[in-house]
Formats: C-alpha cells, sequence, structure tokens
DNA sequence: CCTCCTTTTAGAATTGTTCTAAAAAGAGTA
DNA sequence: TACTCTTTTTAGAACAATTCTAAAAGGAGG
C-alpha cells in the first residue's frame, strides 16, 4: 500500500472540495514533514490517472484537484478565489449538439461571486 | 502615433486569426528587428484594454491574441495546436440561464480535431 | 541477504509572462 | 534649437507553477 498517495486522497477527501498542489503540500507535510512538493505531484498524477480524483486546470496557471472524479462544471469566485461546483444540466451535450465542429472535451471555468462572498460584508453598504 | 503598436495590430489582423505572442514577436520582428518581446506584451495588453483585440487564456500557458473582439468560442485542435473560432450560439445566455450561481464571465476552450487535420493525412488509413 | 521495481527526494530546469529601472523617443512650448 | 513632460521601448532579471532528472530509499519476493 502506498502510504504518501494514501494520504493525499485523504486530505483532499477531508476538505470542502478544491485544494491546490500547494495547499495539499501543506496539509500533508504535517504527517509527512519531510514530503516533497514533487511528490505530491507525482501522486496527484498517479490518482488523476486512476480516476480517484480530477484536475481542473485554470487559465490562471493554478491548478486545482478536485476529489469528486465525475464530470461537473465548475466556477472561480472573483472575489475569494475560491473554486466551486456549478450545475449547468448536461453542458457537454449542449455543446456538442450545437457545436459546428466536433467537441472531443472542454475546458470551462465560470467566473462568479460565491455564496460565502455574496452574503459577506463585502458589499458597498455605505 | 505608436508605429510599434500599428504595426503589431498590423499582423495580427493580416494573419488567419489567432497567434501567440512568441509568433507576433517573430513576424514584427522582421520590419522592427530590435524589438524586444516585452514590447510585444505591452502592446498586447494596451491593444486589449483598448479592444482591439482580444486575449485568450488558456489552460496550457500559451495564451492566443485573437484580431476579432467581438465575443466568440474557440476550440484548440488537439492534433496540430491551433486555435480556431467555434459557433456555438449564445452560449452566454445558455450559461446564465442554466447556472446555479451569477456568471459574471467564462473561460471556455473546446478540443477539437480542426477541419485542416480531418482532411489530411492524420486518419489511420492503413 | 539479493535483486528488482517503485516511490521519494533534492534541486535544477522549464515556460510563458510580468516587472523594474534606465534609456530613448515624441509632443508641445518657447 | 532647447527644454520639459510624458509615453514607449529596451535589456535583463524575476516570477510562479509545474516538470524533469538522477540519485537514494523503500518494499516485495525468492
Amino acid at each position: 500500500m502506498v502510504q504518501k498517495r494514501a494520504a493525499i486522497l485523504e486530505v483532499l477527501r477531508n476538505s470542502q472540495g478544491h485544494l491546490q498542489a500547494d495547499e495539499i503540500f501543506r496539509r500533508v507535510k504535517q504527517y509527512y514533514p519531510n514530503m516533497v512538493l514533487a511528490t505530491v505531484y507525482n501522486n496527484l498524477h498517479a490518482l488523476t490517472n486512476d480516476g480517484y480524483i480530477r484536475h481542473i486546470k485554470t487559465a490562471t496557471g493554478a491548478d486545482f484537484y478536485d476529489k469528486t472524479p465525475t464530470p461537473h462544471e465548475h466556477a472561480l469566485c472573483v472575489n475569494c478565489g475560491k473554486l466551486i461546483d456549478a450545475d449547468l444540466g448536461d453542458l457537454a451535450a449542449h455543446l456538442r449538439e450545437r457545436a459546428d465542429i466536433p467537441v472531443l472535451s472542454y475546458d470551462l471555468i465560470l467566473h462568479t461571486v460565491c455564496p460565502d462572498c455574496d452574503n459577506g460584508c463585502d458589499q458597498n453598504n455605505t
């Protein structure tokens, strides 16, 4: 059994959902203090390949890893930078139906204000 | 009049559509041999801000610049790496209508096999 | 204990982009 | 032409997330 791989998966599963590599690294390091970032990347790739997690690439260069491997959409909060799940129905079907070219796959990131920030104190009430 | 900015815009407008910064750099350099990559980025940002062109960020880290500033979708050919336009109807409206969260904007890149590659010699006919 | 294969480590390398500070270029005024 | 002010350009360093490389460590089976 691969302990460190399991620990990385555990950390992700115990999180609210979507973490970046460096945050995973920081958390796993508490249990394995001499772990190195490359190990995190190694195992995240392996876990992604094996279908345990999902790798979400963003245009900002900071990728997220999702504990839920089944396909669904994501949104980035423009206020706090958190990645959250978005429900868009069967978007893949819609895209394949409407597109004038074959759609093998796609990368989509919505930009939103997440519920936490919307309820928060960042509204311009003077 | 800003000559180099105009030259960069010209190069983009004379292209088939979507270029990366380093390709623009290579082309403009033929006319201004001592130009520097930072100047290309400076002017691409300025042209984007002024609405002349469009900046398309990809998850692969290699951004494209589009001579057509009006909103439309894009697809990346998995075979040749070219970025092409895609017609998906009014996707923005569809997303806003279906999403369970506010949609301020979005980044979408389809993955496809472009017509050129589809007609080409890369089909596995033995 | 040996051998083989996988995982991990340490640190350098990569890549596209951004930043910084100094030099150069223009525009307007006298 | 000379002076000032602002914008643009240059050169090269810095950055940040990720990937790579080669060596070391670990574990399983015989």
